[in-house]
DNA sequence: AACAAATGGTTTGATGTCCAAGTAGTTTTC
DNA sequence: GAAAACTACTTGGACATCAAACCATTTGTT
């Protein structure tokens, strides 16, 4: 499985022989992108037995997080940070398997709620579970790093207007 | 195009409310997820002027690094670490814009060799400037930040036998 | 030689993402 | 109160990825 390099040191030499700009945030990017193929492959997997994905899981666990255990289409969108359509998509499989159902919002004829179900709820705790238990693709880091790569990439997300930057 | 709040930490508060496990792995594994749809997002604009994608720019500058400008599309996955499949896909489009060109093996039938062309040359410099002057999707953030991204996910990447990690 | 196993690519089908456009339903404005 | 503007969601199109099935060419075995 292992190379005889390594993949981001090797761009980094060729980036550098060719002259081409920004080496260090090259090495960064690349990084970013391969640890988030890594982990995908490796939470989809643990996930599949459930017949859930990533992206599927994330919406039910919200939607498990909620008070009443519905949020409009747009909030789920809003809170995952994906696009509407990608909404759509996601919460039609997670309804077609009898975990989420939409409902009509009360006063607003505009509104689709995703409320989830009890099938729903079972699921995203067998599932999160699960992930758990290879700590979300990164077994065989130890507990240190996950803080260090979650402070370490908080400036990427600050500076996306994920959240603001606080003095604390 | 901030929030009230920081989605991870939002995250993290939800998974300790309800008990569920390995809340560190979770909040590192979210702001990896996070940190790549931000800089895949603004990657791809700064792409779009030239017709390309991260992808098929990262196909196009792994040949532009190549002794020939050629390599076996096998290999072309091999260090871009995605299915055969998906070569066939970004080689048939850059081919599509005579940025590369398939061509045979001397000696093995099988093997199809994909060949960056002089226009494709061409479009990878300006391509890697336009990046260059976006940091990477990066700008924002200070120089030291890139080093500590690449060495916080370096250990995750070792991991998985991106390399094999060494004493020095 | 002759047949079986392995290798290299492509094709097909299912997922997932985004964008752009379209459809309702709601609010604003005059 | 009717038209305009806005909001919420869905649909359709373009890409990218992976898995599995399928072909063609080599290589290995007997």
């Amino acid at each position: 499985m292992s190379h005889d390099f390594d993949p981001v040191a090797e761009a980094q030499r060729n980036w550098e022989r060719h002259g081409w700009s920004s080496v260090e945030a090259m090495a960064a990017a690349t990084s970013i992108t391969r640890a988030h193929q890594i982990l995908l492959g490796r939470i989809d997997a643990a996930l599949s037995p459930f017949g859930l994905t990533f992206s599927r899981f994330e919406a039910l666990a919200l939607l498990h997080f909620t008070k009443d255990g519905c949020l409009p289409m747009g909030k789920v969108g809003e809170r995952l940070q994906v696009h509407a359509a990608s909404v759509t998509n996601t919460v039609d499989r997670l309804e077609a398997d009898s975990l989420v159902e939409r409902r009509r919002h009360d006063s607003d004829g505009r509104t689709v709620l995703a409320c989830i179900t009890d099938a729903g709820r079972d699921r995203a705790r067998n599932a999160a579970a699960a992930l758990g238990a290879i700590d979300f693709g990164l077994a065989g880091t130890v507990r240190p790093d996950h803080a260090g790569i979650t402070s370490a990439l908080a400036t990427v997300r600050a500076n996306a207007g994920d959240f603001v930057a606080r003095g604390s």
